[in-house]
DNA sequence: CCAATTTTTATCCACTTGGAGTAAAATTAG
DNA sequence: CTAATTTTACTCCAAGTGGATAAAAATTGG
């Protein structure tokens, strides 16, 4: 599924959500995709409202029935978009890895992967709302995005930890959720400890400490 | 603010959610704040109804506006409640820390904290929902509950660093947010975690495997 | 027992929700 | 330019929202 999946779409410019050349007039279906992202990673799928998603993209209540048929499958439209983002972010760059350690080569990965996180973290706070209880967004969503997405870190962590680069005495699933958890769950908070410890975490300087921590963490040195 | 601010109330038993003798019949007061963890807990503050909340405690609508005076105030009793229960957890078995090595102290109030979110998801699935935007929950929450609690923890974790128990090249701040994202998002995503690697990690073999795996990754050894 | 008070119930309100339906407008192809 | 098609705008709806109000019921102290 593509995120220009409506077939009967005649040119339109749906992508151009950070378009390289400056598009002052986005289309409505991409309006409606950059204020739908918002909106749900502000307040989560269930107290976001249509109203609310076509109030902020300046369109009409009734284009999101149109474009997106309905609040579920804007809200899947999202998630693939933001998936797609991160994938570009995190597998092109990898070509380039061939001549390095593997320790720097995770070390690498680890850091671009922050860094989306801090510089997007939509994605995984519109995930976030839901994967906290069941519903037929979860259902959707592991099926779709999180079980592959899941086996291929897997597989990534245990050759890491036969070769000595992560540790090796914790169970594979619990150093995954530990690493994710503790890369994501700063950018989570980020509005709270701006107000605790009066400070950007989403600033370059705060992002370097946290890559430089995780790193610290996870691979010692 | 106590649990049972209500002044005016007469005797009741509003604070047996959880009662040693078994109580069939909770006052309206109890019921609906039980009701309420669950619901907020579930869907957070913006998304639940109180309704929904009232039906789910088997009162009257109306109850909520009397006993509580509206949602907002319940919000906060659900908070106040749970954190009142969080204290007494790790608190309590602190007086008992006296001749332990100051690693094996913090080894042990590792533990509890870990088995307390693991057995009380509620508490911080709530919380977690008001602190990835600003609301004014958020700024309640910081000002009674984040900056006090968070103040105590670094005191913590700086003396272990200079006491060498904790890795001393992370600053505190970010040794704190792995900390506390480390041993929570475990239990944010339980639900997703069950469908993606078929395991219930709030049973008790995988709270353990979870508190090890913890232990391993901050204390080594 | 009874009067005073507390608690529960039942309506009512203005407002918002997601979505259906349709007419108007804009765009395209021939 | 015209006709067909796509896109937008507008109206309507049943259902649900938090909260206010007051009557009814239950509980209390004397």
């Amino acid at each position: 599924m593509s995120l220009s999946s409506k077939t009967k779409s005649r040119a339109t410019t749906s992508d151009n959500i950070s378009p390289d050349v400056p598009v002052l007039k986005l289309d409505t279906r991409s309006k409606i995709l950059k204020a739908a992202i918002m909106v749900f990673a502000d307040i989560g799928y269930d107290a976001a409202s249509l109203r609310q998603i076509t109030a902020l993209a300046g369109v009409n209540h009734g284009s999101i029935k149109y474009h997106y048929n309905g609040k579920e499958e804007l809200w899947q439209a999202c998630v693939i978009y933001l998936y797609a983002q991160l994938e570009t972010t995190l597998v092109i760059p990898d070509v380039s890895q061939a001549k390095m350690s593997l320790r720097d080569s995770i070390e690498r990965s680890m850091r671009l992967y922050i860094r989306f996180l801090a510089k997007h973290p939509e994605l995984f706070k519109i995930t976030m709302y839901e994967t906290m209880k069941d519903s037929p967004r979860l259902e959707w969503l592991t099926k779709n995005i999180t079980i592959p997405y899941t086996k291929q870190s897997l597989k990534l962590i245990r050759k890491a930890k036969k070769a000595g680069v992560y540790p090796d005495k914790i169970p594979t699933m619990n150093l995954f959720y530990l690493l994710v958890g503790a890369s994501r769950y700063t950018y989570f908070i980020a509005p709270e400890a701006s107000k605790v410890f009066g400070k950007d975490l989403t600033s370059d300087k705060e992002i370097k400490r946290h890559e430089d921590a995780v790193i610290q963490l996870f691979l010692g040195k």
